[in-house]
DNA sequence: CATGGCATGTAATCTGTTACATGATTAT
DNA sequence: ATAATCATGTAACAGATTACATGCCATG
């Protein structure tokens, strides 16, 4: 239950209506946490309903910009959030996963698509060596917002992880070559299983 | 849409009961792909009533153990989808969420939240790197299984690369020390934000 | 007054989560 | 017999995704 608080959050750093929280949950927030408008429109009104956000006082019609505030209460339950437990979630990686059904299966077509998301990952990383370079410049390195440096640079850490990742995987599933099907039913199922099991 | 695709690589592996895949989702493919029993049976009746796999002949009663297998449609559909073109999905990770949340209403009880999951990333790479000195020991190191010591291996990068970054900004939450509210409403908002923009 | 873009919203569907229900099997 | 456990399943709901609908407003 993460997208009322990021809503909070963003509202909290500056009061917004629903299309421009859309807009900038595709960019800032959205690096780590993404959201569509539906999503968002549907939220605002929850949050509104509970009493943690309201709408400054504008004609209310439909087509009419909203914008909205939050609440003491509002703020309240975002400080209770950032102390709260939350276990981390578990990776959720559909590419690992098809990795590992390329084991089975054979490996057709899957160094073009690792070799895409190689592309896209080293976008992302320019994107955000960019906004370092504005926002956190060396000369005041040691400066006040070191929170969201850090947020940054996980970031740049986590693609920076993934491009490394994937060129040396690359590199194996483009020498082994191998694009037929698995070399035998099974063979492949004890390797992560068994390890798994005795951990 | 994963799901489907994580169970026929699993019954690819090795035919299984609901309640054994179930079992193999919270190891080994559960560690990028994580499923409850119940999305697990609601996707192996889908996928029998789609023609992709099949239950073996057994007496077919409530409370009974029913094994399934792939057919010959299941695994082409596995083999197209490892090929498909599929952007990777965007981060959505709540403790950046919570960082940031952080900088705006303050950074009371972070500290104690990261130390937490700064402990649970330690225990998942102790956990990975036990099954890779039992899986893939360095005296057979250039062997068969290249792409299944990837899969781990990015198992074992992420945490690492987790544990680097927790360690980090924890030692700055720390010094911080500030467990009050924001310096100031707005001030946080420009930094984050207009950088984003700016990209 | 028509067009296009801005802004909010509805509806349908799918995926994921939580809680609970029920039949079968095994051990005591 | 009965309790514990194995195994499958139902129901209700929350969250996320996709497609579409509607009203406002500026411009030509």
């Amino acid at each position: 239950m993460s997208l009322p608080h990021a809503i909070l959050t963003a509202l909290l750093e500056k009061p917004s209506s629903g299309l421009e929280l859309t807009r900038r949950f595709d960019r800032s927030i959205g690096f780590f946490w993404s959201a569509t408008h539906q999503q968002i429109y549907r939220e605002l009104n929850r949050l509104e309903r509970d009493g943690l956000i309201h709408a400054l006082p504008q004609p209310p019609s439909r087509g009419r910009r909203k914008e909205y505030e939050v609440l003491p209460a509002g703020r309240a339950e975002v400080a209770r959030w950032v102390a709260e437990d939350q276990d981390p979630r578990p990776v959720r990686e559909p590419l690992l996963l098809r990795l590992r059904a390329a084991t089975v299966v054979g490996t057709a077509g899957l160094a073009t698509e690792l070799r895409r998301h190689l592309a896209l990952h080293r976008e992302q990383l320019a994107l955000y060596e960019g906004i370092e370079a504005h926002d956190f410049p060396p000369e005041r390195a040691a400066g006040e917002n070191r929170l969201q440096h850090h947020i940054l640079r996980a970031g740049l850490g986590l693609e920076t992880f993934w491009i490394e990742w994937l060129t040396a995987t690359l590199a194996d599933v483009e020498a082994g070559g191998s694009d037929g099907a698995a070399r035998g039913p099974g063979e492949a199922a004890g390797v992560q299983g068994s390890g798994g099991e005795a951990g």
